[in-house]
RNA sequence: GGUACCAUAGCUCAGUUGGUAGAGCAACGGACUGAAAAUCCGUGUGUCCCUGGUUCAAUUCCAGGUGGUACCA
């Protein structure tokens, strides 16, 4: 029997997290989460995972199951959700990924280059040099040790830049010489459903999501986190705003409204993203009915 | 009811000595393979309130209307 991944995703704040648990009860699945934060056990309100019941109704894999204190990447999650995924498929030929993060979708859906991980110290002392030279003195750098990658990389990119140094630097290879376009062959089929809807409506949505994490203590639980604000988990929509406002960089109320614009942008960019993506089936977030049929139809197909 | 002031982008406001307009914020579009809720790039989106008058030409000047604000009744 051919087993289907149903890849669940959409903008944040419009509903995955409800409309995922209609449809994996109605396959009598389980629901493997491609969540980048709500992975971490640290942070419960910002990142808005799925309450007790949510959970109960439905068993879910990567809430809440590694640490802010842990190196984590889209590499390992990769590895980790294929295992999972595949235990499930044991006991079921259907599985729901739910999540907005795009890029962990695509290493489940597409892989991604084996290559080492990245140098923690090497890290470090690039981002020193990016800050004492300038980016300039970075790409000079890339220039010599990857003269390929360095006509195809964003020159403006501090990120992409020292990445891919780092593994230049590290393995004493080009970075580019790790990058093959994958594009891995998966032992089961994916079938991908987005959620969207009017904008205006998701903004509304958004805010005033936004809105009831601050009533439910987001920021208590954000300044318990303070400390360890210097972790790369919690650069993240809804904490580095409030972390602002505790270094009295800002105030609480514009802290606030910067964590809304800031979702609305996130929300954006998940959608540039999806949109290029056309194996996508769009769906509004109360079409559950719809789109179980629509899962059924795509399965009796094959 | 009277008087004064105001009406320009989604919002707050500039501006045009008459030649159809631009800032901030918001918004929108795009890139993306190991930090991805990250990081980076790009884009003014407009019945200049309405109707008429003057003028080669009106968002700009004039009159009236409508709406708003303030003060006086």
């Amino acid at each position: 029997m051919q087993n289907h991944l149903i890849v669940f995703t959409g903008p944040t704040g419009i509903g995955k997290t409800k409309t995922g648990i209609q449809i994996a009860r109605y396959f009598n699945t389980e629901i493997v989460s491609a969540d980048s934060r709500q992975i971490y056990r640290e942070m419960t309100i910002g990142t808005a995972i799925p309450d007790t019941e949510e959970l109960n109704a439905v068993k879910h894999h990567f809430i809440q199951t590694h640490s802010i204190n842990d190196f984590y990447n889209a590499s390992r999650y990769e590895n980790e959700a294929l295992a999972v995924i595949d235990s499930i498929f044991k006991a079921n030929n259907l599985v729901l990924l739910v999540g907005g993060s795009m890029l962990y979708i695509d290493a489940v859906c597409n892989g991604i280059d084996i290559m080492p991980d990245a140098d923690p110290e090497i890290r470090k002392m690039l981002k020193k040099k990016l800050e004492n030279e300038g980016l300039e003195s970075l790409r000079f750098q890339l220039k010599k040790l990857d003269p390929d990658y360095y006509s195809q990389v964003d020159l403006k990119n501090p990120n992409r830049i020292i990445h891919a140094l780092e593994i230049s630097l590290l393995t004493g290879k080009p970075y580019s010489s790790f990058r093959s376009n994958p594009n891995k062959t998966r032992p089961f089929s994916i079938i991908k459903i987005g959620l969207n809807c009017n904008r205006n409506k998701l903004h509304d949505r958004i805010n005033a999501r936004v809105d009831q994490m601050i009533d439910a203590g987001l920021e208590n639980e954000a300044r318990n986190l303070y400390h360890l604000k210097h972790l790369n988990a919690l650069n993240t929509v809804g904490y580095r705003e409030l972390f602002a406002f505790f270094n009295g960089e800002t105030n609480r109320e514009k802290a606030i409204e910067l964590i809304k614009r800031n979702t609305r942008r996130y929300a954006r960019k998940q959608l540039t993203w999806f949109r290029n993506d056309n194996e996508m089936n769009w769906f509004e977030p109360e079409q559950s009915v719809e789109i179980i049929n629509y899962i059924e139809k795509r399965i009796s197909d094959k």
